[in-house]
DNA sequence: AGCTATTGATAACA
DNA sequence: TTGTTATCAATAGCT
């Protein structure tokens, strides 16, 4: 139908190819309308160029999703349902491992125990009391923490408080000494703080995160 | 194109409407067809006739599914997206529950308890500590139970030998005893039996349930 | 289902 | 892209 017959195939020149994708497709959307209209027919068509663009038709009164649902059951093939199933199997799954979970933490709380057989309520037991001992020896370190943790600050405290006391009394007898003075006294307390104490009281940094854990 | 011109509007006459319908079909099919092949394009063509009978086309080495994909990203329409999205959406809501529950579990059982805060550890303690006691209370009912049907079972053997041993009684005298006095022997015996023990000790139902709930 | 006169679609060209 | 038109293809009405 043109001015020439030709072969069905790849039409090679690519500006030809367009204009005949482009009246093509406009004749195939009428051929749709008119076969819904003229026999009542219900049409999708769905049209995708090389280039990526699309066109459709769909016959009025009528939504795509509707003609696929139609599509699978006259068919009997998937579309979506396959993906439906999939999730909805999945969903199961996860359910059940939920519900088991549930009545794992109902028995550890004692809860829904009544008709439990004794084997199990044994290793009830036996999961409880070793969380028990677990979580215990767990607040035990952080009790142990915090009781290092204010031996430190008593420490630092003492160290403080001994290096005021030397500047105050270094401050006392000021009028005596020249700049220069002042601060060598104050150096020289430090050092006979330092001298004085332990090793293991002299100041050092804090346990790091000490602080956090608790 | 045919031997008169025909208005596009629904064929009245039956028969004909389904001839045109056969008619007009095919040539969709064949232009879908041609399309594909002249200007590299992909097409779904589905079909139904009012009739409920379906006919499809799909560019080859294409799945309708992919052509269905391809729609809804290029129109941005949803099909079946949205139905998955709210299943996604739950299996999401109902994993994030079991990650939690997870978690939960893990603690309980002393795993996993580090970076816990000591607060934690105490409601966690309380937890246990309550489980424990209500699993060791079941215990005590069970154990208690089964002392119990322990009891009742001594009860009836003592009965049964009681029985038993008036049964022997009475068979070494059976020779001066006819049939009858026999019988009367032995259920002389039991009303003997029956009379000495207190009502709390005779033989009675044996409680149901006793033996499963070990 | 075939046939064919006729209309409709469109290939090539502008 | 759009329009024109010579041709080819589809099909309406009939058998």
């Amino acid at each position: 139908m043109g001015r020439g017959k030709i072969e069905i195939k790849r039409i090679e020149n690519s500006s030809n190819r367009q204009v005949t994708y482009s009246k093509r497709r406009n004749g195939i959307m009428k051929k749709a309308k008119e076969i819904t209209v003229l026999c009542d027919a219900k049409v999708s068509l769905i049209i995708f160029a090389s280039s990526g663009k699309m066109h459709e038709y769909c016959s009025p009164s009528t939504k795509l999703i509707d003609i696929l649902d139609q599509y699978q059951k006259t068919s009997g093939k998937k579309l979506w349902d396959a993906k439906h199933e999939n999730l909805s199997n999945e969903i199961d799954r996860i359910k059940k491992e939920n519900d088991n979970m549930q009545i794992e933490l109902r028995h550890l709380k004692g809860e829904d125990i009544t008709s439990l057989p004794y084997k199990e309520l044994m290793a009830l037991e036996d999961a409880l009391e070793t969380g028990l001992t677990c979580i215990r020896a767990k607040q035990m370190d952080v009790v142990d923490m915090a009781r290092k943790n204010t031996k430190f600050l008593e420490d630092d405290n003492k160290q403080l408080n001994f290096i005021m006391n030397q500047q105050q009394m270094s401050y006392d007898t000021r009028e005596q000494m020249d700049h220069h003075g002042y601060q060598r006294a104050a150096r020289a307390a430090a050092a006979d703080y330092n001298s004085q104490m332990p090793f293991a009281f002299r100041v050092q940094p804090m346990q790091p995160n000490l602080q956090e854990r608790m």
